[in-house]
RNA sequence: GGCCCCAUCGUCUAGGCCGGUCCAGGACACCGGGUUUUCAACCCGGCGACAGGGGUUCGAAUCCCCUUGGGGCUACCA
């Protein structure tokens, strides 16, 4: 175990409540607790914080998980890999915390408490209307284990609270510098609820000790939970507490604090915003109830994930990306998202910033961390894609891009290796996994499935002969024996030269024709590997769709 | 409302602790031009910031105070 005599080797971790998908805010706070722990060959734990049964979904963990593994992100000890501080879900450590309870119960630095939860919010109220926050009174008199048996059989909450000293409460945090608080403003607060299980500000602070965290990096919104955190700690007698450092927020382009409620929002916003909709067909779409989607449009309720993204998808509506799945699904590559977030309130004090993940770790300095908030800026992010599609070998590209095909179900999935390599390679310059994929998909539809995009066959092909062009390059193609992109360039430069204009003149009318689009790879790459008789196939559809013949 | 945090180009940031080398540097975005078979990429150039007001000082983006603005927390959520 951890012995804090020797060498003080770093400990840190990441505690997330599974709740759902990993969002954006939680991958940057684990990537910086991962980070100082590999830039100090230190341990990074993971530690799941499943104390509110209502709040659990089942799949979350796996969720949470997966998307750590997808970002590169390992931990030391934590689910699947166990560790000698199992186990690491809090759900399952109400025997540890008992034993913490009873001492503090004991030493009177704990005490029940009853009101029910209507009780406290009217008491809330009363304290809201003169203007005054609301801070919970401790009774003069501590209730005593039969008061607990009393309230018991009258069927009251059994509560527990932590008795805050009273005093001022400094910490040192290592962004922030001396914060201090005055406890009286903080009044005592409940570290046991009725229903057994701990909440988080205790949890935290015995998994925190008995793990032997020495650095935790959190977001500043739990600069206010810290005072607490520490008296517990100090309670406890456990020492000196964890070095804090409280991150700036992540502010979304909307506004405030990045959300995972944004996702919900917008399309809420976006069905309002279509009156002439019928609910019972969205309702349809999503498999819920109309029901379901009234209460949400109430705002009472959200409904899952599937549900949102399939009725958004229906509406053409883009959900703003705030997961990290959702990232992932919108071609984005890990590489660049670590990259991006960990320029997100850090700076490494020169000018670089595209690296790789090595680099980003060994000059890792968590005394550089931002005081400022920031906000998520997309474009930056998607610059950040180009430059690590362009950097990264291309197995791991390859590798990536296997995994996106499949997420997104694409038609392109069915290619070989070899095949997909060579896709990545005549993109070269995409921005994302997806741009890619949009330019490619045209060599896995059937001939006859071709769309055409309308601003393309007017500006490309029913304009300046467009189609004529369209036909000279047929005949000339089917006239070659084989198709190799060198003998394809030969063909169309020629006859560009001879009909004196310019290689587009000629070019994009077979991209039309073979795409449906002004927009695809490198047009030699393109002919060559749709091969002969599919873009005849394709050339003879088009001249047949706009000609008439 | 209360408590706490923060404040440099549109955005991410460097510089600030140790005041002069900063009429403020880089990156992304944007605008203009170039390259070009499309998109993207690429090349060149441009626009663009120390929130405001008081101090301290020979001198302030840098130190202090106030104002304003932004953010966080204010749960039997984490």
């Amino acid at each position: 175990m951890v012995d804090s005599t020797s060498s003080p080797r770093v400990v840190t971790r990441f505690a997330p409540s599974p709740t759902g998908y990993l969002h954006i805010g939680g991958a940057r706070t684990a990537l910086f607790n991962w980070l100082l722990a590999k830039k100090t060959g230190g341990k990074f734990i993971l530690r799941i914080e499943d104390t509110d049964l209502k709040r659990n979904t089942p799949t979350a963990t796996q969720q949470v998980i997966d998307d750590l593994k997808w970002l590169g992100i390992t931990w030391d000890e934590g689910p699947e890999v166990g560790g000698p501080n199992a186990p690491y879900f809090q759900s399952q450590r109400r025997e540890t915390y008992d034993k913490y309870i009873k001492q503090l119960l004991d030493m009177g630095r704990a005490y029940y408490c009853f009101e029910s939860t209507e009780e406290l919010g009217q008491l809330r109220g009363q304290a809201e209307a003169q203007k005054k926050g609301f801070i919970y009174q401790r009774p003069a008199e501590l209730p005593t284990q039969k008061d607990v048996e009393k309230a018991k059989a009258e069927g009251k909450p059994v509560t527990i609270r932590f008795a805050m000293p009273e005093g001022t409460i400094v910490i040192n945090d290592i962004v922030r510098g001396e914060v201090s608080f005055n406890t009286a403003e903080l009044g005592d607060f409940i570290i046991i609820k009725s229903d057994g299980f701990p909440t988080y500000n205790f949890a935290c602070v015995i998994d925190d000790h008995l793990m032997g965290i020495t650095h935790v990096i959190r977001g500043q919104e739990h600069l206010m939970n810290t005072p607490g955190q520490q008296a517990l700690w100090q309670a406890l007698g456990f020492g000196n507490p964890p070095q804090y450092a409280h991150m700036s927020v992540t502010i979304s382009e909307s506004g405030g604090k990045l959300s995972k409620r944004e996702r919900p929002q917008t399309l809420r916003k976006a069905i309002k915003a279509r009156p002439e909709i019928y609910l019972g067909k969205l309702a349809d779409i999503g498999g819920i109830g109309t029901d379901v989607l009234k209460d949400f449009l109430a705002g009472d309720s959200v409904p899952d994930v599937p549900a949102i993204e399939a009725i958004a998808k229906y509406l053409g509506v883009e959900l703003p990306e705030i997961n990290v799945v959702d990232f992932f699904k919108n071609g984005y590559i890990p590489e660049a998202m670590v990259n991006f977030l960990a320029l997100l309130g850090w700076s490494t004090g020169d000018t670089r910033e595209v690296m790789p993940l090595q680099e980003l770790i060994d000059c890792f300095d968590i005394t550089r961390l931002t005081k400022s908030n920031s906000l998520f800026d997309r474009g930056k992010l998607v610059a950040y894609n180009t430059e690590h599609l362009k950097m990264l070998p291309k197995e791991k590209l390859l590798a990536h891009f296997k995994a996106y095909l499949k997420v997104v179900d694409s038609p392109v999935a069915k290619a070989d290796n070899e095949t997909l390599l060579r896709l990545i390679k005549i993109c070269e310059g995409a921005r994302t996994l997806a741009d890619i994929e949009h330019k490619c998909k045209f060599l896995f539809v059937a001939d006859d499935k071709i769309e055409f995009d309308e601003k393309a066959v007017q500006k490309v092909l029913l304009k300046d002969n467009g189609l004529a062009m369209l036909k000279l390059v047929r005949d000339k193609l089917a006239e070659m024996p084989e198709l190799t992109e060198q003998g394809i360039e030969d063909m169309l430069r020629s006859l560009a030269n001879q009909n004196n204009v310019g290689l587009g003149k000629v070019a994009q009318p077979l991209r039309v024709a073979i795409t449906g689009s002004t927009i695809s790879p490198p047009i030699f790459d393109s002919v060559q590997m749709l091969g002969k008789q599919n873009t005849l196939a394709r050339i003879d559809n088009t001249l047949k769709k706009f000609t008439g013949k």
